[in-house]
DNA sequence: ATGATCAGCGCAAACGTTTGCGCAAATCCA
DNA sequence: TGGATTTGCGCAAACGTTTGCGCTGATCAT
């Protein structure tokens, strides 16, 4: 059965390759580029399209496969349908399960992730975000690199949305998703000195990075709260990889004098690289020393002993930032929405790691 | 000082916001849109774009921090600067630490790389390969989550250049970027057996992909070389999770009778898993047990013991990947660059998870 | 039979670039 | 001084979409 033409048609039936444009498709079928373009983009209802030409648009898409050309609706729409995330290092564990959490949600909104690696660099930061900027991604979810963000500023002057995730800057008004570092650390200390201890050290990453701070503070405050006083020659290390945590907690336990008998590691890698050094002094894991990190990761359970972490609710963070940054996307502009700082609630995860002394 | 215009001009200085695009600063220059092209694409010397000229439109666009639309661009040029890289799992550290190489490596080709994660599932696969291709990538480097490329064939067919990274499909002409996964395997066990291991269990990842297929393969050639049969109950394990390789250990070690004296594993997590399965028999690493695993990861030198793995050089893979897939699309279409599949030599770290018998 | 209404679709402009071609002014040669 | 050449730049079309508006034919009421 073939549908006959209500009236001669100028082109009649143009044979068509693999993947054609819409041109190309309604060339071939003897309609025009609207109607095709109006049926491809669920709009029929909307424009009156005839139910017969509905579907025979739609047979003749899905038969030869086509696609919208995104460069060319991205052009005419104003919107890419795309969001960018600019995140330091995507080899470290947490942001590269943000990064999944954070696609997920994004295309479960109809989005897709521009993802970016500024690899520890403020200048790289900067270049990659001009870039994103430049493929007019429609908002950005960033965790800058250090403690500023003044080449950021140009950006969202040009009225991209942007969504800060594990970073907070207090003095710049975008909207932020955090784990609440000060009270993971918090809870850390406590469940150490619950468990009796009272020398505890700390080995840090990162000193300028924002979750390095807070969860010093956090560290800082339940010592305080105990009634111990902060000693800085319990407090080493420099950034967040293994071998940095085993450098610190090397120097933190070396001498059987000053040696804490708990050590709190801010980030997921540094306590393997403490669990290393511990175990090269010749002590052993949670006897002479126990460990409490920063940061779930899926293998923390199969170390030997298990390790106690701090766990961030990263499918949230991720999930939140997306939502907060579509809702802005969804509002008419003009309607500014709350900046404001969302903190999630993290949860200690108690394993083996943590003796009683 | 300020130019004077050698003619009088129809918008003489228009004033202009922040990141303007050609037409407008074009306008508040006094000067054609095409113009201002020439001298952004940098292409100023070929069209004789007097050298004033050039200056003042560099400094004007520095000055607003003008960004060419790069949809636009793309319509016109009929190529985005931008590679398509997908994978299976980003949260895989394998695959974080390749897409982090293939981005700088892209990077610094001049291409921007758009990450997409297939979260191991064929079908998602498959819309975002479309997804990938309606947004006009130049190229796709790719990962395929099994065993089956039909679905990407379209793709193919419709003239993106594809390299395939960790994967060989025999019966598919197009590039592959693998390590030697084969050869791998047997350096695993030719290492143990020197030790004097004679049975060897084997923690298995997917049992589907093609690493794990190659590893295997390896794995029994060493055993063949060694005169040893191959076990089928010595053989365990379902994905490359830590998870997984924590039962398929556990299921090897339980028993006194069949244990092996030495565990080869598939995968960097799989280690995790069977080093705390080992461990949960009361039995110890390398005493009891020896390890070696596939992968080597910035942390397996700082677990307890360290672990003795054999290491790809994923910098190489993703380097190599991103230069041929360069490669076809600098040469003028048509002269189909050779497929083949390029084996990059694996190297084997010793460390302290293998002990002599 | 006549005008009004409406369903269904096409025309053409616009999005922001790039680039072949051509035009005016400047320079050169005789 | 006059023609030829060169220099420097602008015009306009094209890339593939989307969408406001208007056109055609059919249906309907009178």
């Amino acid at each position: 059965m073939q549908e006959k033409p209500r009236k001669p048609r100028s082109k009649p039936a143009v044979e068509v390759g693999p993947r054609p444009n819409l041109k190309e498709l309604a060339a071939s079928l003897g309609i025009s580029v609207s109607t095709v373009s109006r049926v491809l983009s669920g709009r029929a209802e909307q424009n009156r399209i005839a139910p017969a030409t509905r579907e025979l648009v739609l047979a003749a898409a899905a038969k030869f496969g086509v696609l919208v050309d995104q460069s060319a609706r991205g052009l005419r729409l104003r919107q890419t349908l795309t969001i960018g995330l600019l995140i330091p290092d995507i080899a470290n564990p947490f942001f590269a399960s943000l990064a999944c959490s954070v696609e997920k949600a994004a295309r479960a909104g109809g989005y897709t992730v521009l993802l970016c690696d500024s690899r520890e660099s403020t200048e790289i930061e900067r270049e990659t975000a001009d870039l994103l900027h430049a493929r007019r991604v429609d908002g950005l979810i960033l965790a800058p690199v250090g403690e500023t963000y003044q080449h950021l500023l140009p950006l969202q002057q040009s009225g991209i949305p942007i969504v800060l995730v594990d970073r907070v800057f207090p003095q710049w008004d975008v909207p932020s998703v955090v784990a609440d570092s000060f009270g993971g650390a918090r809870m850390a200390v406590d469940h150490l000195v619950a468990h009796g201890h009272r020398r505890i050290g700390c080995v840090q990453g990162l000193a300028a990075s924002y979750s390095n701070i807070e969860r010093l503070r956090g560290f800082r405050a339940g010592l305080n709260a105990a009634g111990i006083r902060f000693e800085p020659q319990l407090l080493s290390g420099t950034d967040f990889t293994a071998e940095g945590g085993y450098h610190a907690a090397m120097e933190l336990c070396r001498n059987p004098e000053t040696r804490p008998t708990a050590l709190f590691t801010l980030g997921n890698l540094l306590a393997l690289g403490a669990m290393r050094a511990i175990h090269e002094c010749g002590l052993k894991v949670p006897s002479d020393v126990s460990v409490v990190s920063f940061d779930e990761q899926p293998w923390a359970e199969f170390l030997s002993p298990s390790l106690t972490t701090i766990a961030q609710p990263v499918e949230t963070i991720a999930s939140e930032a997306v939502a907060r940054l579509l809702e802005i996307l969804r509002t008419p502009s003009g309607t500014k929405s709350a900046a404001g700082v969302l903190t999630l609630p993290v949860s200690l995860i108690s394993r083996e790691s943590v003796g009683a002394l």
